[in-house]
DNA sequence: CTTCTATGCGCAAACGTTTGCCCTGTTTCT
DNA sequence: AGAAACAGGGCAAACGTTTGCGCATAGAAG
């Protein structure tokens, strides 16, 4: 009634013995045709599926198919489409993917590494809290396969797949630039993460190709959340000078900018003009529509998990590092 | 240098059998303070982790700390949020959460609910399919805990923790006749999941109590998802006697909505009227602000994640079922 | 008619735990 | 003093798999 049948009950419905059952299952072995029919039909019957747990055990090395992923924030459209990514490529070559949110809390993180190891997952896709995280390092060094996305740990050796946050950045900022912006304030990510910087990187690269010298009061740094956006957005448009442009680090970020706009009764791109970093759900039916760079989050996942695969199945092969590019889409907000 | 710690080594080491050692752990049976004394420290030498995997083999019942979550769709903001709800309950009880993502694909579904079973959670969360989910009463049948979120089952005896879709859908529709409308277009979720069909529901019960006939051609299905949502607006909105006021029936088919009333060149509200199901990102800064009702999205993934951890230990506790109030937030959009 | 090689399958060990049972001392009770 | 109770800890079975080895049977080769 409530036991869910195992090897041994398939073996003895069908009168063999459970290692031809396993072989039937996993393709191995030298099984004639009609027991192998039998055995598929009894599994059938019972509903049988094979243990998981029971299977890890045994074999230590050898795919547990399980894929862990761990990200920062859910909420945030940017991973949850990254997550389709590696989901749809794990599900394509049956793999489960372990999904984590570990609220960008490093002891959050490192519980959900602990927990992925012990399950003792094939490999792990995480984009590290900062740069010198050692808990990840710790799991690469017990054998793990990891690649990173989003952002880069400093030791260099391991697989990642990025966006050009500098280029994006830089090709934002030389868009507000081209339509004649001179004071422009930005709202950037934490510096400790890649990411952060290498926006940031970008925005004042765009200023010094134009010859734009820098003002440190219309640099403003959030932390990747909604309300931070808001709050600063609200402090850069009450500055007695304010800027006629704003350049947005992230899309919750972003979000938050715009209440903040809203809030003042501020036109755009009259009064203020906005791009935002992230693709964002209303963006392109906004009133005005959002210009925005977009970042290639699925595919991000979508690579991440591919070189994950590749890694587990050949442990041996060198690093390799992706860098996709994101994309302008210029709309109305500037 | 690569094999990690068992038992036995730690047994071997503190000169006990490996059931000592076992005992020590899990603070099972009688032992000498000194050979705890000794068996501990052994082991933080050694850095032994105990082996989940083994662990969950053994004691097939038993807490393994790990909770399940299946979602139909993690691009879908109310899922993410419902997500966080489980997640800050579980990791502050200490459990894992395995989330896993289904795309209202029912062969997904299945293959999750397999994995998590062979995974051998302790419980699972999961918004069903559809009301009777052979899936998952499989499931239930084996003895795993299980409550339902968002829709339910027709087998009345499980836990589930619900938002009161009637209600919500009735206050939206009875606003929108308030506001003067007679010709309401639906674009409603699909029939068989009781998501769909309560919203549905609350839409003719506003009109038969306000007096209005229904309108067979008003009234459209989707599978909330974006695109379905861009067409069915579109095609209500391109009929020859158009309605004047949409009631869209989640968030995802609302941006969708919004989409094609943006390419039709369309007036909110004077043109055509909206109201949505769902709160969305921009909504309170769309142009005009949007008028939608509510969900506790996240509160539902709290509750339910707390009715699981009860029922985990006690299974014996009679179903109890959690019906929480949306909210209609009126803003411009009607 | 032997000997050989495949083929098909069973046997049993192993993976790292947990746990019921049993054994040995020591203490306590009568 | 003898019995009973208990504390401390060992033994081995079990959980559901995978897999190396070995044993039949059969046809092919000699």
């Amino acid at each position: 009634m409530k036991n869910i049948p195992s090897l041994i009950d398939v073996a003895r419905r069908a009168k063999v013995n459970i290692s031809t059952v396993s072989r039937v299952i996993n393709q191995t072995g030298k099984i004639g045709a009609e027991t192998q029919a039998r055995v598929r039909k009894v599994m059938r019957e019972l509903g049988y599926k094979p243990n998981r747990v029971a299977r890890r055990l045994r074999t230590q090395e050898g795919s547990t198919h399980l894929l862990g992923l761990i990200i920062p924030n859910i909420q945030n459209l940017f991973f949850a489409d990254l997550a389709r990514g590696v989901e749809d490529v794990a599900y394509k070559h049956n793999f489960a993917l372990l999904l984590c949110n570990y609220d960008e809390d490093e002891l959050k993180e490192r519980f959900y590494l602990d927990v992925m190891q012990s399950e003792s997952v094939d490999g792990i896709i995480i984009p590290p809290i900062h740069e010198t995280d050692p808990a990840v390092l710790q799991v690469v060094r017990n054998g793990t396969p990891v690649v990173c996305v989003d952002r880069s740990l400093s030791n260099g050796t391991l697989d990642k797949v990025e966006v050009d946050n500098h280029i994006g950045a830089l090709k934002a900022v030389e868009h507000i630039i081209a339509r004649g912006h001179r004071r422009i304030g930005v709202i950037g990510g934490p510096l400790d993460s890649s990411t952060g910087r290498e926006r940031l990187r970008g925005y004042k690269d765009a200023h010094a190709q134009a010859g734009i010298t820098l003002k440190s009061e219309l640099i403003r740094f959030g932390d990747f959340k909604q309300t931070s956006g808001q709050a600063l957005a609200h402090e850069l448009l009450s500055m007695s000078d304010p800027p006629t442009a704003l350049f947005v680090c992230n899309g919750l970020m972003m979000a938050g900018a715009l209440e903040a706009i809203a809030a003042l009764g501020l036109k755009i791109p009259r009064q203020i003009a906005i791009v935002g970093f992230d693709e964002l759900t209303l963006a392109d039916v906004f009133n005005p529509p959002l210009t925005v760079v977009r970042q290639p989050a699925y595919e991000v996942g979508k690579c991440a998990a591919e070189l994950l695969l590749k890694r587990i199945e050949d442990p041996k092969r060198p690093a390799s590092s992706l860098k996709l590019l994101p994309e302008l889409i210029v709309r109305k907000s500037c």
